[in-house]
DNA sequence: ATCAGCATGTAAGCCGTTACATGATTAC
DNA sequence: GTAATCATGTAACGGCTTACATGCTGAT
């Protein structure tokens, strides 16, 4: 349990995130977004459960037009806990992917079925790296690490999943004669 | 909510993994692992719901010297059922690194700190295109797709963690003066 | 001897997601 | 007008993981 709701909000604290809000956004469309998710439900109670432990101040900052913020700011024993939980052993990454365990199944779909999916698929990885790409100015050597890797990552995928598309493609058509002779069959 | 457990067993039984115990394998050791997990707790409760809606049925076997297996096998509704679930929108992956977060923080931990992790993670990788390997033979085209997409997307990951390390740890040392100059800081 | 593997199942608990509640402003 | 953005929070629901219960065999 070494990355829990609290940890994580004291790790985008730390990256500058500085409210709730905010917080949902590093982990939404931020830098965060491949590896990790939070929701509002989990993080509000984290940046209280924080604030009670002295790992994060606040401080209520009113604005004309928009609502009250609560700007948090991450303390000396909030760093130190962070410091400690990240060393502690992790977890092995873990990937669900509901596309790649349809596509085990491939086989009981109509190849036009399959072809949807894998365009989508590889589509999706190409506009992921897109998005990452736009994110902060001068971060720390970390940060740029996991950019880095994550846009490089999601572009090698989808270009894995193109290199390999056809050949899942014509074994397909061969199993069903009456596609590959371009007879249709309800697809 | 395409890939519910039922769903998910209902695939395994189509890939031949034909009892609880297997099917836990399939997703802990076998083709599935990268993608999806399901542990007992959701299994058995599946299999008799499945078994409920005729989607699977069921043959008890004795067996000597070990316990009694419950054979299980997956029907035409059943196929139906997963076909139809398949075709559903699917989700997009959701990657989980506990690894890849903490790596953000590096400038919190020690250079020598981040190399074992990076050591650590890029050589998990590179096992697990291994495992990956020892399948069983001839599966039907999807999944030997899945099984190749796997291996080469371990392996490549792996080389691009190795690729982007050099970048990191030279930012680090050149950000932490001590150790570049060899003093040690009580890593 | 002791541990790992085979084999099925239950129950509790944790944790996160989802939906709801509230409300002003700006852009389309 | 209507939707999206900003902004904080609660409550219920759902589902998966973990731990427990049971028990025999074969290997170390």
């Amino acid at each position: 349990m070494p990355l829990d709701s609290k940890t994580l909000c004291l790790g985008a604290l730390d990256a500058g995130y500085n409210t709730g809000y905010d917080i949902r956004k590093a982990f939404e469309d931020g830098p965060f977004q491949l590896y990790q998710s939070l929701s509002y439900g989990s993080i509000y109670p984290a940046l209280n459960a924080l604030l009670a432990d002295g790992l994060v101040t606040c401080t209520e900052q009113a604005q004309d037009g928009r609502p009250d913020k609560k700007v948090y700011a991450i303390t000396e024993a909030g760093r130190t806990a962070l410091r400690a939980a990240l060393l502690q052993p992790l977890g092995f990454d873990r990937l669900r992917s509901e596309f790649m365990f349809a596509l085990a199944f491939a086989h009981l779909m109509s190849p036009g079925q399959v072809s949807r999916l894998l365009d989508d698929y590889a589509r999706g990885y190409r506009e992921l790296a897109e998005d990452l790409a736009c994110t902060d100015a001068d971060p720390p050597p970390g940060r740029r690490f996991l950019v880095r890797l994550g846009q490089e990552g999601c572009l090698t995928w989808a270009r894995c999943v193109e290199k390999h598309r056809a050949a899942l493609e014509a074994d397909l058509t061969a199993r069903d004669p009456a596609v590959a002779a371009g007879a249709g069959t309800g697809d």
